[in-house]
DNA sequence: TAATTTAAAAATCTCGAGAAAACGTATTGA
DNA sequence: TCAATACGTTTTCTCGAGATTTTTAAATTA
């Protein structure tokens, strides 16, 4: 998640009670059960994910990295709220920073990046097939995440990662607050396939204008949607 | 510095011992009296800051968010090491965000940006004169500081804004620990007039050129520093 | 001597309780 | 009826002390 994360494997297991309340946080939190604009009172967490009140509010403090959290001075913390301005900036900016680390990663790239891409290409095409299920589609989440991040995975700037796995789960999050209300229409599982091909063709210009396009595509569908149905989980 | 911080407006007097701390901690990174790579013993230093411990953890887990601290679980918080290849990485990615940033601005900023800019530009101006103490010192840092930042004001995109909040004072770090060995040898106020006139004149093409040397310039006369003189700071 | 084991020391991580601030409600007065 | 004030409740913020884990150092063995 941070770029500390990144360096240091912070993906494995949590070995701290702090990493589990803050991972189980931001999947409350991108997931939608904790709402935009939520205030996240401590004495009442603090109970629903089994720590003290000490280390929840150090949790809190590392989700504000991820700009999933906000807090105000002696007026506690909250869930960053959301609005249809900020996905476009979070779509603009990811559009930007993701081409250019995909123009990068497909110039850089060797054969076991290739392979790596064709693999992550594969399970994400066998999560689309059993399309039922809570967590078929956690998976799916999962694994379109991973093939995205091994698509540039060849790019040599840490601070370009860094910064587009914050944009990325921003995007999700609002990709799944907006999920109830549309279901999936595209046929996305097209739209990879051809980006796994320009990648290996090493087409930059052609992956780049793929990607784009992918990106813009789910900003343009939920901008599509009349704005009190996305308002309609209030900002408390 | 982070999006909250920007938006809630963060930057105003701290309200909690937590931002105390936070931010005596920031100062003290950027300025090198806490050393790259250097632990960070919650006991020694919450006497040292005159906080508890929990708070001072809490502080160390916003300055994560800045990539200017690392933690692995149960090993405690450090400072983040340095390389010439971080630093590379983060003036090539300033590059890039800041010239689009600069370009936006310059399309989009209106009168009032523009009095903004000639007056950050002036007060940067006065702090140039008085060049010596080490308060002088401060103070064109935060000037410098703020003439980049309203340069890139009138740009709309928050996210961008954001990501380039904590690019500059990685480079800032970079900056200060390297300055002991070499003073400043170009002419930045040459440099900083030409920006403010292409900016002006709206002219965004020579405007991002300048800025892009600019940013590159201080990379380049870091990079000439033999590696042994760099690393003379163990990264503990 | 070098490697392994063992034990002491230090540091991290965690929790619960107390002070300060913010919030909501009721009361008062015009 | 409305605004302003005062009070009580809730919540945040903060600290110090105890349980695990890591680190350091010494001792033992091959």
């Amino acid at each position: 998640m941070n770029i500390s994360a990144a360096a240091e494997g912070f993906s494995a297991e949590p070995k701290t009670l702090v990493e589990s309340a803050y991972r189980a946080l931001r999947r409350d939190i991108i997931e939608g059960t904790l709402a935009p604009g939520e205030k996240l009172r401590v004495e009442h967490l603090k109970d629903n994910y089994g720590v003290g009140a000490g280390t929840l509010r150090e949790a809190l403090s590392l989700l504000i990295a991820d700009a999933l959290v906000v807090s105000q001075g002696q007026r506690g913390f909250r869930v960053s709220p959301v609005s249809l301005e900020d996905f476009g900036d979070i779509t603009r900016t990811r559009v930007m920073l993701e081409c250019e680390a995909l123009r990068q990663s497909i110039a850089i790239g060797d054969d076991a990046w290739e392979a790596n891409l064709v693999g992550a290409f594969h399970r994400l095409a066998k999560a689309e097939e059993k399309r039922i299920g809570s967590d078929a589609r956690e998976e799916w989440e999962e694994r379109n995440r991973i093939f995205h991040e091994v698509l540039i995975a060849a790019c040599p700037s840490r601070w370009l990662k860094h910064f587009l796995s914050i944009l990325y789960y921003q995007a999700e999050r609002y990709r799944r607050l907006s999920l109830y209300l549309q279901p999936i229409p595209r046929d996305i599982h097209a739209e990879h396939e051809a980006l796994l091909q320009a990648a290996i063709k090493r087409d930059a210009d052609q992956a780049a204008a793929l990607l784009a396009e992918h990106i813009l595509m789910t900003f343009r569908s939920i901008e599509a949607i009349p704005s009190e149905e996305l308002n309609r989980k209030p900002a408390a």
